[in-house]
DNA sequence: GGAGAATGTATTCACTGCTAACATGGCTAT
DNA sequence: ATAGCCATGTTAGCAGTGAATACATTCTCC
């Protein structure tokens, strides 16, 4: 049934074919993938391929959008529920769980995000989507708490999410290096760091 | 024959080609660029280029270097000079400036961050390294300004630049529309986050 | 056994970075 | 002034890439 003993007919060629992209992704730097090559470490001509995406981009884009879903699986699984926090310190720990997530798999987290033309591929646009709105959510949760309008919720989580994946590609492009010379006091204070953009619209509130 | 005496030799080639990347950088939306199609935009065969550099990287590596070169150059231009301001304001319009600077060339920004091998080439290195001896000056004096130990003159920076960065990435890439629906809310907000670094270590030194 | 889905073979096209061998002509030493 | 060096340029070709196509083959399922 599943496990075709003959070769031929692959089975899932197409699950199998995203699994080895992954797979290539974490034993590489770059988020370069050829098809070619993906097609020979498969066992499976180029045109077999095209069988099952429209194209490349089409390939990738489901790539990425597992990427999205295991970020949001690892949130599931990982994140206390609410209430057994504050919710600030649930924010921070998303942030904290989110850099977890980019540096354990450098080269998929790339392509999560360079990955050009999102409109284009639902699956990716809708995958992405669930991980914002996570942000969006446990923001919410915090703004919520300190008081603040909720109109700052979509700030608070862009401004978190943009400290996160600046961190992250700063980073792995290894442009910390040069102002930090080590890599050891940055990384044990970017979770405090995810408090701020919460802290910040307090003052935003007394400011106007 | 004796017609071609004048366009033989270029003069300068080097710089032309370079200059004619960031042309062509300023036209187009994603960081790829192709020799051949460099070398054809000025009019000389591409065997031609390489007389001039190693290899794509190392062409790549000098334009990068161009933009870290012209974002100091913006700052220097551009900013007021210290003590004429906090300190913290100053910060603030380092960071305003350079998601403007971002966004006026998106691709050259692009190219200067997803260039992989700075440890090999000196040029980039340097120039980089001083627009993030900038960055480290500005804070440091934002910090001194707090009362802050000054062993976090470091992480202010990289927290400040890793914010701008990201912020930057995420909107050229289309992600931050998912989240917040326009582009009207943040980048109102996002010079006051450079804020925050500096504000944050002020908590950092209260809560051990 | 036959229908139809899945895969393979083979080819074309237009690209890419890169290199070796060869052509040109400006600069300098004689 | 001229002979030759040598930086600069060219032409031709290698080894890849991805996209796409027409047509043959194999397997699954009914």
């Amino acid at each position: 049934m599943t496990t075709a003993s003959n070769n031929y007919h692959h089975g899932n060629l197409r699950e199998t074919l995203i699994a080895a992209a992954i797979a290539q992704l974490a034993r590489q730097n770059d988020a370069a993938i050829s098809l070619r090559e993906l097609a020979r470490a498969v066992g499976v001509s180029i045109a077999a391929v095209y069988r099952h995406f429209a194209s490349k981009e089409a390939l990738l884009a489901e790539v990425a959008a597992a990427g999205f879903a295991a970020l949001r699986q690892k949130w599931d699984a990982e994140l206390p529920p609410e209430g057994s926090l504050s919710a600030a310190e649930r924010f921070q720990l998303l942030g904290q769980q989110y850099i977890e997530f980019a540096l354990s798999a450098p080269a998929h987290y790339r392509l999560m995000f360079e990955h050009q033309d999102v409109r284009q591929f639902p699956v990716l646009l809708e995958a992405a989507h669930a991980c914002f709105a996570y942000v969006l959510q446990t923001a919410g949760a915090a703004v919520r708490e300190a008081g603040v309008d909720m109109r700052w919720q979509r700030a608070a989580a862009s401004a978190g999410w943009s400290l996160g994946h600046g961190y992250v590609m700063l980073l792995l492009s290894g442009r910390l290096d040069m102002i930090d010379g080590g890599k050891e006091l940055s990384p044990a204070l970017v979770p405090r760091f995810f408090q701020l953009p919460v802290e910040a619209l307090l003052k935003q509130e007394r400011q106007p």
